[in-house]
DNA sequence: CCAGCAAAGTGGTATTACCAGTTGACCACC
DNA sequence: GGTGGTCAACTGGTAATACCACTTTGCTGG
């Protein structure tokens, strides 16, 4: 299968080269930038392209610009939002930061539940039909772990849209961006998780009954249970090194 | 007291209007933006600001550019992440968003626990002693719920950064940047959470022996009485039009 | 010693031109 | 009818240059 040729712009050029040096600790939070003239000299390409990217990683607090002073970088543990936890995901030499990944799915484990929670109390009938819909292709899909782990995606995504909480939904999003970058290096780890199938027709029920408790402890016992395989094995395995 | 004027730049001021024309969805999904020469020309600025408006837009996902083609406008509840929060808060009016306000707190009812529980399994004894020293400044503070809260705030910080957990750090981040925006707003409903500081003293003890099932108990039972406490506000009051 | 000023350097704005990719209309060809 | 080619118009991307606004530095004159 053929796939779309990889195109990238200047600025997007710049904007990861310089994000990269910075999450990297290459340049220590309080350093100051070169000036954008001479930084604009040193990337070989035009200030507008540069002020582009600076602006971007302005934005995502790695830089702080101050006119007619200095652009200092930032420590971005301390003042970066949650959209950069895809950038930290693989180092520069692409390779998956173990500690990164067991964020995302430490989060998701502690968000999942009361995602379920508030589908159950505020989700509508539409709501439940639609997860019902997603059990059954479950079930038809069954053994085929990939097409499960999609399926499981579009399920948790239901529940995030039916939570009727936007940081719920957009920490979704962001979420997913990514756990799909790794995701296929835990489609057999999870394996049990996707499997379990009834659990996931559990939740539909509860959200159909409006019983939040319920939606709450199975969605609880669904995540630990991945949770703790991912675990088990980042404890045995070294995976570090794996590239996509 | 006097306080610092509000300064903003052009690509700011165009990138808040065209952020804000499309959140609150005057523009809706799929809409094409008009072409780059005659959005300068509308908002009077030259193209190289807009520019840079439109990559911030673009690195939020509100928008998405192709060259040669249009600028089109997506749907941020299935692509934007949870940077956009505190942009969501605030109507154009300047009106808090209840529903919004809401998620804020809902999220961080659920983050908590387990951001608790690992600071107690992964933090040493330096973070246990900061903890301590936090505990000893609230209580010096008794009585003084602003004083009181912002020791929370530091509080859950220290956690946050101890629990090891990138992902978890981030959206601390995130929320608090959206949650100082309202709290003033909350300082009395939360008297009752931030007046039991005694519960904080649990946690902190918890995260000195290592024990994080206590450390998840003592965190939820604090933030399941704030949540409780908003939550009765939310459906007796109507604080909708309140500004800051 | 220091208020005051001037120069140098920085980020912010503006203008202009051109490059590169997309779209759609049109046409020749099979 | 469908295929591929060409071309013009339009869109976003890149480039170069000049100037404005602000900060920092350091000299200067009291």
């Amino acid at each position: 299968m053929l796939e779309p040729v990889h195109k990238q712009t200047l600025s997007d050029a710049v904007f990861e080269q310089l994000r990269d040096r910075i999450v990297d600790g290459d340049m220590t939070p309080g350093t100051r930038l070169p000036s954008e003239r001479l930084l604009c000299e040193m990337l070989q390409v035009n200030r507008g392209a540069l002020r582009e990217a600076l602006k971007r990683l302005e934005q995502a607090r790695l830089i702080q610009c101050q006119h007619g002073g200095a652009t200092r970088v930032l420590d971005y543990r301390e003042s970066a939002g949650l959209d950069l936890l895809s950038a930290l995901l693989f180092t520069s030499q692409g390779n998956l930061n173990i500690a990164v990944a067991r964020s995302v799915v430490e989060m998701r484990s502690a968000l999942a539940p009361d995602m379920a929670r508030l589908a159950a109390i505020r989700g509508d009938a539409d709501t439940a039909n639609r997860l019902d819909a997603l059990v059954v292709t479950m079930r038809d899909a069954e053994g085929n772990l990939e097409r499960l782990q999609d399926l499981a995606q579009d399920f948790w995504g239901e529940l995030a849209a039916a939570s009727d909480n936007v940081a719920y939904r957009l920490a979704y999003n962001t979420l997913i961006e990514s756990y799909r970058k790794f995701s296929r290096l835990l489609t057999h780890v999870l394996g049990d998780e996707y499997a379990s199938i009834d659990h996931y027709a559990d939740i539909a029920d509860a959200v159909h009954r409006g019983d939040g408790e319920a939606a709450q402890h199975h969605a609880g016992a669904l995540t630990r249970r991945g949770g703790e395989a991912i675990k088990g094995m980042l404890d045995t395995v070294r995976i570090e090194g794996q590239k996509l």
